[in-house]
DNA sequence: ACAGACCGCGCC
DNA sequence: AAAGGGCGCGGTCTGT
């Protein structure tokens, strides 16, 4: 059954059942019995509006189809430009009429009131008629796709995620405030006065100073750097690290370390400590669909880049454990189900726990697990640099379907063509400006070069888009079966944290071993939903912990 | 003073 | 022959 559900001001709302529309002046308890009752398939003009504020009143919804998202993918896959859209504008495009005006994305700092925002996702008229009727029209574009099945899995897929994503904004991820300050003190020195470097990065800015001979260099600006070792008579590209680290000079190693030691002052330092965890808790706001593969983002907080040091701040309540799941080899094993290339999926099937290069390594490459990295990672990234081409001309002869799978993809970028995931998200097509680069025949030289740069640069996106955006789906997929397996087995569980191919789970330690067991269920379902009948093996490896860091 | 480009680095 | 995917964020520097 599905059931529209439209927020109104002052936490009421509208809801249209199958037998007739109901306004009710309590949304959230309207909605909490209906779930109870028969849990509808709720048809909801934006999750990420709605859904948080359900949650601060006890309510979860265990299923949705989110018009704003599905409204993305589709408008994805008929080829239109990246650009975020919500029901309003669905609902004006499906009428003929102009599209409102963008509106800012909604900001964490902003007031939580309850129903009472509208950032321009309710459409002009009846709010229910439209959502009712772009509904309507998504099923229809829907089953028009070549894919249809697929396609609803992504659907229901992204929707999950969505419920899933403000879940865990509204649960937090456990983080230990003490741990982390202790951690910044010991790496960094006492919190320094506001303004002022900790006396840690002083030191080595004054190291580093000396190591120059006294002359004026500033660490955090890399023309500087770049200046300093002219001056020594040592010329570097850039300042990069990983360029510095093959410079014979005493000032490299204090500045690799003020480099490192900034780095965690200025992103995860006592700031960022301030202004994101609050009462033993990291709340970051996930961006669903926020990256054109499929892969989410975050606003604020940096979520999805926290440094390995400190997941040691990430500790699981007294009487509780985390369950860290991370998926083996994710990318490669995507790409051996995608291709059907019949030697690469045997190689990634069988059990667990194996590590793909290395049996890569001992199937094509010698043994040398490296080299069989290297050129797996430049088929997928269209790389070759590092005398990863030779290895690549391996992998292909040894590969065929697997490595023209993805040149295939490249061919396609190149020529300005689109291309989809397994589940079928789509790429976006590639900008007027490139069209016209890449399209005007008769150039000089140097227009040439650039329009081959460009074709090439939209190559490499589309080959890894297929990966990564595959990976995406695999991925997503596995976090709704996960989501819905927990609700009935372990309802106490709480999944907390989502990074690409690896998801935590918070839970009394009582009920670890159900929740590991329902991860390498949930990646069983998603590999079985999104992959059908393939070998390969899509591992899931579940570690219980205390803490972060212990896993793996 | 502010905006935007570029740099460099964190994660996958 | 050479060719390195996706993000968020905070820094400096430059232009207005």
């Amino acid at each position: 059954m599905q059931v529209v559900a439209i927020p109104e001001a002052g936490g009421a709302g509208r809801i249209r059942l199958p037998g007739g529309d109901r306004g009710v002046p309590d949304l959230a308890a309207a909605m909490a019995e209906l779930e109870a009752g028969q849990a509808p398939r709720w048809v909801l003009p934006s999750a990420e509006e709605i859904y948080p504020a359900l949650l601060r009143a006890g309510v979860r919804l265990a299923r949705c189809h989110d018009l704003a998202l599905t409204e993305n993918i589709l408008l994805a896959c008929a080829g239109a430009p990246d650009r975020p859209r919500n029901l309003a504008a669905a609902h004006a495009r499906l009428r003929g009429l102009p599209e409102p005006p963008d509106r800012p994305p909604p900001s964490r700092t902003e007031a939580p009131a309850l129903f009472e925002l509208d950032r321009g996702t309710t459409p002009a008229g009846d709010p229910l008629d439209a959502a009712a009727a772009v509904y309507d029209d998504q099923q229809r574009r829907i089953d028009a796709d070549p894919h249809p099945d697929r396609l609803r899995l992504l659907v229901a897929a992204e929707s999950a995620g969505a419920l899933a994503a403000a879940e865990m904004t509204h649960h937090g991820l456990p983080w230990r405030a003490d741990v982390h300050e202790a951690l910044l003190t010991e790496l960094l020195g006492p919190r320094p006065p506001a303004g002022a470097r900790p006396a840690r990065l002083a030191d080595l800015a004054e190291r580093i100073t000396a190591a120059f001979g006294g002359a004026e260099v500033n660490p955090d600006a890399p023309a500087s750097v770049v200046r300093a070792f002219r001056r020594a008579g040592i010329d570097v590209p850039s300042s990069r690290a990983w360029v510095l680290r093959e410079v014979a000079h005493p000032a490299v190693e204090p500045l690799l370390q003020y480099k490192e030691l900034a780095r965690l002052w200025v992103a995860h330092g006592w700031t960022w400590l301030d202004s994101w965890v609050h009462e033993g808790r990291f709340r970051p706001e996930y961006v669903v669909g926020g990256v054109v593969s499929g892969r989410w983002a975050t606003r604020g907080g940096a979520a999805l880049q926290l440094p390995k040091t400190l997941r040691t701040a990430v500790r699981a309540d007294p009487g509780w454990t985390l369950v860290v799941a991370d998926a083996a080899q994710l990318e490669p094993r995507v790409l051996a189900a995608l291709s059907g290339d019949p030697r690469l999926a045997e190689l990634c099937a069988g059990s667990g726990a194996a590590d793909l290069y290395a049996s890569l390594a001992a199937d094509s490459f010698d043994g040398d697990r490296g080299h069989a990295k290297v050129a797996m990672l430049s088929a997928m990234y269209g790389g070759t640099s590092g005398g990863a081409g030779p290895l690549l001309a391996v992998l292909r002869k040894r590969f065929p379907q697997a490595v023209g799978y993805v040149e295939q993809a490249a061919r396609a970028g190149e020529s300005g063509g689109m291309v989809r995931s397994r589940l079928g998200r789509t790429s976006p097509p590639p900008s007027a400006a490139w069209r016209a680069l890449t399209g005007s025949a008769e150039q000089d030289e140097t227009t040439e070069r650039r329009s081959r740069e460009a074709a090439r640069n939209w190559g490499r996106f589309t080959r890894n888009f297929v990966v990564q955006a595959s990976a995406a789906d695999w991925a997503l997929t596995t976090l709704a079966a996960l989501r819905r397996r927990l609700a009935g087995s372990a309802p106490a569980a709480q999944v907390v944290f989502f990074q690409h191919d690896e998801v935590l789970v918070h839970c009394p330690a009582e009920l670890s071993g159900v929740v590991a067991e329902e991860v390498t269920n949930a990646a069983a379902e998603a590999s079985r939903l999104v992959f059908g009948s393939t070998p390969v093996h899509f591992p899931l490896q579940a570690n219980v912990v205390d803490c972060y860091a212990d896993a793996k």
